[in-house]
RNA sequence: UGGGCCGUGGUGCAAUUGGCAGCACGUCUGACUCUGAAUCAGAAGGUUCCAGGUUCGAGUCCUGGCGGCCCAACCA
């Protein structure tokens, strides 16, 4: 991964309180509890793509390992074969390095501890500590009592071990159907936590397991499993979101019932994000729907849609670092990841010149038929990025929002009479709009003054305002599409009795923009290609690029204060 | 009297563990400017959920309230 903090700055930066979570790490360091090591693990689930929820969680637990020198494990949590497949493995795998992280050799599987968690399941049996239940699922849910009811034995509870251990071996062989039976752990049908009322620990499923086939018709629960799994792997911290809070009994349970390597899990607050959505199953819905084109849909906050987007890893990263760590309930403002990703862009992203919505300019007094190369900076931010060549002639293309008939004196742009500098070329004064019967301007006629070549008047006199623009002659036409919030309201889920999430969808998520024309310069760029429109926003060159077309995905806007202005007066 | 967790500017986090409530984002000014960007300078914004208590001193400790979130899948 890349090093955010330069050694270089290391000294001057400032202090930075540690994280309830680095505490704890620290605190065990200087106990030496774990013998000063540090091991943690990312467990996702292989039902899903990865969003930027789990970005901090990932980094949350490399971050760590990196931070104190120890490891981090990616382990796929593959307990449930009718939810996995090995599409969302494979599509972790690539996600999971793309946001700049790496593991020891192959990744890891639960599912690789199948055979020893059967064992240390008819260990717990045998110990009168689980035994095999017959009751059907509604029988179950029944004798779990409620929130503030006790539940009630079931009717198996005290059959003999040898009976569970003969019955527990035919369900995994496939004896009996999905649902008929299940092992579950002996614990305390009163007990106020209803996660320790006899928990289930394996169900029958006859499911094809996409690492294991049919080898298995028991599947281990994950209040089972997952204690195991970390124990195994000699996890130290096993960091887990809040909602699990109640389920560390359980976990500390089965690691003491069995006498092992007992990990210490701790629980913190889920990133959450205004104007998006973080369950799975919802963005599951969106995908299916035809919301949105797909989970790498730009507009989808998938690390994939982030990718397609435009969103460095770094960042993500950035964001996730700035975000904390903590156990409170919240909701980090869009705004904060859009100023990580126009902070990283700004020092990388290389300036073009793109028209959006092009307005033809007529440079009357520049000769026909005759073209220049001007020179323009690749990165202010950055000279050794060099320079560039860029076409001008008489024909050009502007923004048709750099142009206004009756502008208001603080419109610092093209308007009849005023005089503008076209970026890096010349100061250009406008004579004329041409309007067609509608009323609408199409073309716009203009005088250039040779003697400010390259910008700059060697009379020193000064113009307010500079714009793009785009030779005609040397243009290439490009597809640009604009993205806003998927949601316009904070919270989507804030919707009216009766509706959901959906009556919240943006109708301006996605703004096509077929005839936006682009600088020479840009031809041949392939998709994942960052760059700056200036003045306008970062872009990204979409998947959707051929060699016959362009397209280009807005990243993020740049800041606009003239936008600003705008909607305060309104 | 089910259990668990959590309450600090608009938002996200800090506060040397009892010592002048800070940082970042956002917002608003201004400067600079060949990107109305970036950068720079500045400002506004807090009853630290409430009420008591301990203390020279409480965001921090104690007591009692109030509020929010999570838990009754053979999901994770």
């Amino acid at each position: 991964m890349t090093d955010t903090n330069t050694p270089a700055n290391v000294e001057d930066a400032p202090k930075r309180s540690l994280n309830f979570i680095q505490e704890i790490v620290e605190e065990d360091n200087r106990t030496g509890k774990w013998g000063g090591k540090v091991h943690t693990r990312f467990p996702p689930e292989p039902n899903g793509y990865l969003h930027i929820g789990h970005a901090k969680s990932i980094c949350l637990n490399f971050g760590l390992a990196k931070k104190y020198g120890g490891k981090c494990n990616l382990r796929f949590d593959d307990t449930n074969p009718v939810k996995e497949e090995q599409e969302y493995i494979d599509a972790i795998i690539e996600d999971v390095r793309w946001l700049g992280f790496d593991w020891d050799g192959e990744p890891l599987y639960a599912s690789s501890y199948f055979e020893q968690m059967y064992e240390w399941s008819v260990q717990l049996i045998k110990d009168g500590k689980a035994y095999v239940c017959d009751l059907p699922l509604e029988k179950v849910r029944e004798l779990r009592g409620s929130l503030k009811t006790p539940g009630k034995n079931s009717p198996f509870r005290d059959r003999p071990v040898d009976e569970s251990v003969d019955l527990f071996e035919k369900m995994r062989k496939g004896d009996f159907p999905d649902g008929s039976k299940t092992l579950r752990a002996k614990i305390d049908m009163t007990h106020a936590n209803m996660n320790l009322r006899d928990p289930v620990m394996y169900r029958i499923l006859h499911a094809t397991h996409p690492r294991t086939g049919s080898d298995w018709c028991v599947y281990p629960m994950y209040d089972w499993a997952h204690g195991l799994e970390d124990s195994i792997e000699g996890i130290t911290h096993s960091i887990c979101t809040l909602e699990f809070e109640d389920h560390r009994p359980l976990y500390d349970w089965f690691l003491n019932a069995l006498g092992l390597h007992h990990p210490q899990q701790i629980e913190f607050a889920r990133l959450e994000l205004t104007h998006t959505l973080m369950s799975k199953r919802k963005l599951l819905e969106l995908v299916q729907d035809n919301t949105v084109t797909g989970w790498d849909d730009p507009r989808m906050p998938t690390l994939r849609g982030m990718r397609r987007r435009g969103y460095p890893a770094e960042s993500i990263r950035d964001l996730c670092d700035k975000v904390g760590v903590a156990k409170m309930h919240s909701t980090v403002e869009f705004a904060l990841l859009e100023h990580c990703v126009r902070n990283t862009l700004n020092k990388t992203a290389p300036r073009f010149m793109g028209v959006l919505n092009p307005l033809k300019v007529v440079i009357e007094n520049y000769p026909e038929n005759e073209s220049e190369e001007l020179d323009a900076i690749n990165n202010p931010e950055n000279p050794s990025a060099g320079t560039r060549k860029v076409p001008f002639s008489r024909e050009i293309y502007i923004e048709r929002d750099d142009f206004m008939e009756d502008p208001p004196r603080k419109f610092f742009r093209l308007g009849i009479g005023r005089e503008v500098r076209l970026r890096y070329a010349y100061f250009v004064t406008c004579t004329e709009a041409i309007k067609d019967e509608t009323g609408e301007v199409v073309e716009l006629r203009c005088t250039y003054d040779p003697a400010t070549r390259g910008g700059d008047a060697p009379d020193g006199r000064k113009v307010k305002g500079t714009i793009h623009w785009v030779a005609a002659n040397h243009a290439i036409p490009a597809g640009i599409r604009l993205y806003d919030h998927l949601f316009d309201k904070e919270n989507p889920n804030d919707a009216p009795d009766g509706k959901d999430y959906r009556v919240n969808l943006s109708d301006n998520s996605l703004t096509v923009l077929a005839d936006a024309m682009v600088e020479p310069a840009l031809k041949g760029t392939a998709p994942g290609f960052h760059l700056q429109f200036e003045r306008t926003g970062y872009f990204c060159v979409d998947l959707d690029t051929t060699p016959e077309k362009l397209f280009f995905s807005q990243t993020v806007s740049l800041k606009d204060a003239w936008a600003k202005m705008k909607k305060k007066d309104k």
